[in-house]
DNA sequence: GATATATGCTTGAGTTATTAATTATTTGTT
DNA sequence: AACAAATAATTAATAACTCAAGCATATATC
């Protein structure tokens, strides 16, 4: 038996809780929105009412330009955000979340938070935060090698 | 501003981190794989002399048997793999690792073990064990929620 | 102030996954 | 034994992304 380090094995895990998180959360729990919708939702959201260009949202969510412009067009076709140009920019399209975005994202956040009251009800605050705190820390230090 | 939860906040450092291990695992560093493949490779590599079915690993990776059909069928041509047929039941294709498999298996692991002592170098061995296994309960208590 | 280079965004083409339907086989029921 | 239901795998259609290229605008350099 090959013997896995548990650095291989914490990357494993990760993947894996990752996977089903998505999938939950893409299969009905995400409130009509898949998780990236959400994503660009919520930094909308923290923004208020900061616009954010295409390309900030495409660095906050770890997706490409094109990725962005194409998730995009549909989340405006129905509503979700409001395009708006740069007066001092003119290449910069800026985005920001309608109102009845932030309905649809706080509905979507309300269910997320039910679903982990019962995942995470055996955890301690101050372990949550430190698995938190580290998960980030490592992917800081990924991008950073 | 509105208050976000730790648990939201986990779940956005899950993700985040997530990405940035995939990327750059893509991107390179995976020796021509991609990251399901690797995890295809581990998982075949684990069984050893045993074959795996196409639904198992489909189950092991949290990707659908057709993901899987589809990802083995290059995968097969560049000799990664190797298909058998089950001698219980004819509807069953084994899939087993080949040694030109494990060889390129073998050197991905090495290589992603080499980013991650970098990267997890101010990390105690207790630390990442507890991090990882965090993990994997939260992926288990969401499935049986 | 003209020209080279960089930046923000979009588009076309290709990749990798999913879902729904289909085929083949096995298992269970009467 | 016959037939219904379940299971393993594949296929067709679709979705969500990426990369490479291109367009428009901004910034820097000579």
């Amino acid at each position: 038996m090959k013997q896995i380090s548990e650095k291989i094995k914490l990357i494993l895990s990760l993947s894996k809780t990752h996977s089903i998180i998505i999938k939950r959360f893409d299969s009905g729990m995400g409130n009509g929105i898949g998780f990236n919708e959400f994503l660009i939702l919520f930094y909308l959201d923290q923004a208020k009412e900061k616009k954010l260009r295409r390309i900030d949202l495409a660095e906050k969510i770890e997706m490409t330009a094109s990725g962005i412009t194409r998730i995009l067009l549909p989340m405006e076709k129905i509503g979700l955000i409001k395009n708006d140009s740069d007066t001092k920019d003119a290449r910069v399209r800026l985005v920001s979340i309608s109102a009845s975005g932030r309905q649809k994202f706080e509905e979507a956040l309300e269910r997320l938070n039910f679903l982990f009251d019962d995942v995470l009800a055996n955890k301690k605050a101050s372990e949550i935060k430190a698995l938190s705190d580290m998960l980030r820390q490592i992917g800081g230090e990924i991008l950073m090698s």
